[in-house]
DNA sequence: AATACATATGAACAATGAATCATATGAAAG
DNA sequence: CTTTCATATGATTCATTGTTCATATGTATT
């Protein structure tokens, strides 16, 4: 069932999701399509991290990882808090490890 | 058990993926990171279909469809075959699925 | 072989986006 | 309140990339 069959263009047209949602999908891609943000979302997965302890980790300069945090955070893939002078980043929630679990699998193929 | 805690950068470092997986995994989702593609990608979920036809359902010109389609087709995400004059495209296997429905359903919440 | 149809490809252009640099904001310690 | 430490931000630069246009390749038909 759910064969894949010959259909019109019209009905074909009919199936797919909305513009908007298909945008919005790529858009989601696009986040976890930058190896500095993938890098940060890995390390993120084995522990919560401040900026500088991301940039050290990375090898990267603690402005360049402030930038992809944002983007990140603005995506809501990663959450914040304050803690003394440091802000604390971490993953916001566990559909992200699913994301990045499901690109691992298939790139280890 | 594999509770978030407190890590040292070396620690930390030593339980990355390699840096050429995660260079690898970002390829990966750069490919979905673009509108087109998805659309591409999911009119392909519900029929095997050619150039033309995609570029009709997509009210795109045929180069375009086509610049796109090697794209996906260079990362193994879609298969072709040649049918008389047409190229008949269809998904490359199940795991693309699994990926564009991660990614639909983290968007529709 | 010549034509028509379907697709692929290369060059050019425009837009996007990531890193850098300089600087601003914010919190805590003296 | 001034200094220091941690992070954020704005502007600039440079590279990447998606689309277009023109054209090439490939297949079938007559």
């Amino acid at each position: 069932m759910d064969e894949k069959q010959a259909r019109s263009i019209e009905e074909l047209q009919e199936m797919q999701p909305d513009e908007e949602i298909l945008y919005d999908i790529a858009e989601l891609f696009k986040i976890f399509g930058d190896s500095t943000r993938i890098k940060i979302l890995f390390a993120l997965e084995s522990a919560e991290l401040c900026v500088g302890d991301i940039a050290e980790l990375l090898s990267m300069t603690q402005s360049a990882i402030s930038h992809q945090l944002r983007i990140l955070k603005g995506s809501h893939l990663v959450r914040s808090r304050r803690e003394g002078k440091t802000m604390v980043y971490s993953l916001a929630d566990a559909h992200v490890k699913t994301m990045l679990d499901q690109g691992l699998e298939h790139i280890e193929e």
